[in-house]
DNA sequence: CTTGAAAAATTACGCATGTAATTCTTTCGA
DNA sequence: TCGAAAGAATTACATGCGTAATTTTTCAAG
């Protein structure tokens, strides 16, 4: 199940809060994107040929929900991008990063503090 | 500068070594990924058109370089990611993997073995 | 000098995507 | 009851992409 970059905009704001209605996402997602009030209902209808979202009748309009879950979509994008440019492992990520100069020192702090709660690799060298 | 998946695996066996003739880039890729020897010609020349990769006539051939940097590309689709899905933070990236259990423990020794030589953050909390 | 094969350039084509306009349907208010 | 507005469904259309076939150019061998 592939989501487009347009369609991930119409995703996020359904995992933000669902259910809710076409008209609701449009209020939320057309301003910022610079979308139509019919755009981000195309992008709800093939979301919904996708079987990525579903939709319950209320009254005269419908109410949608996600199917697939956030995590799962970002944890495919994570993997795919490690997966593909950093031969599958985590510390070239970073380390890539890091030469970047593409963290902050909160993120290098919020970095340290978790990575004592991860198991093993306690070994000092 | 959009790269197409496609052509990013032209442009790895142009990171991986150049400059190359079409044919050399063929041998490599063409099978692998199913692809007749015009596909993959097809997407140097499309590559070339995006300014992606420069050639210079040799004899009867062209030899292939990349004009973009493979660190350029890599470092633009990581904080990409970080950016649409973790809100631009690394820690995030790192906790979602961990959760997801996708850290071997290699992975993580490697991790905590770089972040020692990480500046800052050395606070104890 | 001619010609044929290799290489390059051009063109093709179906599907996905971004972005919408148009049309159909329903319902609520006059 | 009827028509207009909200909402949904259908259709549109340019561009990019994956994948290639066709056409043109060029060199090298005869």
């Amino acid at each position: 199940m592939r989501i487009s970059d347009a369609e991930s905009v119409v995703m996020e704001a359904l995992w933000a809060s669902h259910p809710r209605s076409a008209q609701d996402i449009i209020d939320e997602v057309a301003g910022p994107n610079d979308w139509s009030a019919v755009t981000v209902r195309s992008l709800l209808s093939r979301l919904m040929n996708k079987g990525a979202v579903s939709a319950v009748r209320d009254g005269r309009k419908y109410l949608y929900s996600p199917l697939v879950a956030r995590d799962e979509y970002v944890h495919e994008a994570s993997q795919n991008l490690i997966d593909r440019l950093f031969d599958g492992q985590l510390a070239p990520l970073v380390s890539h990063l890091s030469e970047r100069q593409a963290l902050s020192t909160d993120d290098i702090r919020a970095l340290k503090q978790l990575i004592r709660t991860l198991p093993g690799g306690d070994q000092d060298d």
